[in-house]
RNA sequence: GGAGGAGUGCCCGAGUGGCUAAAGGGGACGGGCUGUAAACCCGUUGGCGUACGCCUACGUUGGUUCGAAUCCAACCUCCUCCA
């Protein structure tokens, strides 16, 4: 199915947002009377969201826009739990004041994108602990456990990844997926809710939910997924060696987030343009057609929209600038990201290897010194060779910086106090 | 509960007493080419020291040995068969 009527689904389809679906027919149906109440759970497994939820939020963003109400589900109680979809190895159980504090921070993530309130399809944010924590062990067994069959259960993906790969998933993971759909259940008892969407790691726990609801309380709930995205060269969105990409500026620069969109594969800048942008469909063909270094063009609307929408319009400009001073114009740009250093620690010079390690460029001081042998370091954009050269504040340009690179891509000032 | 097999670096995978910081591949990083791309070619890929070197590492904890990823014991996990 294709012709869609309802906003929702034209623009999710045509944008590449959807996976798989439960039911097309009902759901176009719903969404186009903007009946549809859905929501997206989120794992408290780290202290903020990472590039790689930003579908996820661009769903629930679509959603709203289309006149829809979405639920923010903050998995406070799941979390106890771990989710083992997708990993092939348990996760260190949190404890309460970690998942506490990583919901705090995560919260703040949604702010700009969704509009939260109390009116027909503003946002709403709950924790399921609200309901998990409270639960009675035998009471929870009987009224729900018996509808869930393990012969279904050990088929999920999540479990079979384990079985597969010899490793151990333990009950308490197993669990999971029953808490999860128990979880759709209560928010449609609660909210009225009637969907609930998710990247495609997540369709059986989805499933669950859906046939949970119709066994129990006889609910006809819908389910939608979006692809599980890699980058063309097959890594995960939002990894990059020297961490994940997070939402959050205090963790990932600005200018760092930028970069990461910058520099999307040739193949993939279409594709993200019309996941993570509101670039509308009849510009982004444009660029489809365009092959080669044209496409810079792209990647770098690609980066300015999606910061905007992260960190706003002023920062992701600001972001641009410093790209194109640096990298087209090869001016010094002194808003790149910048280290501050004591001035006494240089007065009597360091090895340009130890200089190197005192920033997050290397994570030791073989990697600097491998580095510098391999030609890859520069201090204001000369090469440095010899990693035993002394570098002292005499390195410190007009500006009042020292500017170090790493390969062609990374720059870091450091600014002496 | 019993019998047998297995657990290696970011991942896969070789290694079954010293020559092993551990083959090979993938990934990642750096260099070259280029467009801050892809593909390709070259190099690097545990930490500390300028370096002969030292430390840490082959599921976990102990043991045997001059010396252990390699042998032994216990424990954890997985697989196969039996109950």
């Amino acid at each position: 199915m294709t012709n869609f009527q309802s906003n929702f689904l034209k623009i999710i389809s045509d944008r590449g947002f959807i996976q798989d679906c439960s039911d097309f027919d009902t759901l176009d149906k719903l969404a186009s009377d903007e009946k549809l109440i859905a929501y997206i759970g989120f794992d408290c497994t780290a202290p903020t969201l990472h590039a790689g939820s930003l579908l996820q939020i661009m769903l629930l963003r679509w959603f709203q826009k289309t006149g829809n109400k979405p639920i923010v589900l903050m998995g406070g109680g799941t979390t106890k739990v771990g989710d083992p979809s997708g990993k092939d190895e348990s996760r260190k159980l949190l404890t309460s004041e970690i998942i506490n504090k990583n919901m705090e921070g995560i919260k703040k993530c949604f702010s700009n994108y969704l509009e939260f309130g109390s009116k027909k399809s503003d946002a709403i944010m709950v924790d399921n602990a609200d309901w998990l924590d409270r639960l009675s062990y035998i009471d929870f067994l009987r009224e729900y456990g018996q509808h869930f069959t393990i012969n279904k259960m050990i088929k999920f993906d999540s479990v079979q990844l384990r079985l597969e790969r010899e490793q151990p998933l333990s009950f308490l993971e197993f669990n999971y997926m029953v808490l999860q759909a128990f979880d759709f259940l209560e928010l449609a008892r609660r909210y009225k809710c009637n969907m609930q969407m998710g990247g495609s790691d997540q369709w059986g726990n989805i499933i669950n939910g859906i046939e949970l609801g119709r066994k129990t309380d006889g609910l006809n709930l819908l389910g939608l997924t979006s692809p599980l995205l890699t980058s063309s060269s097959g890594a995960k969105m939002g990894k990059t060696a020297s961490g994940a990409i997070w939402l959050d500026q205090e963790r990932t620069p600005a200018y760092e987030f930028w970069q990461y969109w910058r520099n999307t594969d040739d193949q993939d800048v279409c594709k993200f343009l019309k996941l993570f942008t509101e670039v509308n469909l009849d510009e982004i063909s444009k660029f489809e057609k365009i092959r080669g270094s044209e496409l810079n063009e792209a990647k770098i609307m690609l980066a300015t929209e999606v910061t905007s929408l992260c960190h706003g319009k002023e920062i992701a400009l600001a972001s641009e600038k410093v790209a194109r001073d640096t990298f087209s114009d090869s001016k010094f740009s002194s808003d790149l990201p910048t280290t501050n250093l004591s001035r006494e620690d240089l007065t009597a010079g360091v090895p340009a290897f130890e200089l190197l390690n005192k920033t997050e460029l290397v994570k030791s001081k073989a990697e600097a010194r491998r580095l510098i042998k391999g030609g890859g370091f520069r201090i204001n954009d000369k090469i440095i060779e010899n990693e035993l050269e002394a570098i002292s504040d005499a390195a410190e340009n007009q500006d009042g910086f020292i500017k170090l690179s790493v390969g062609k891509k990374r720059h870091l000032l450091i600014k002496l106090i």
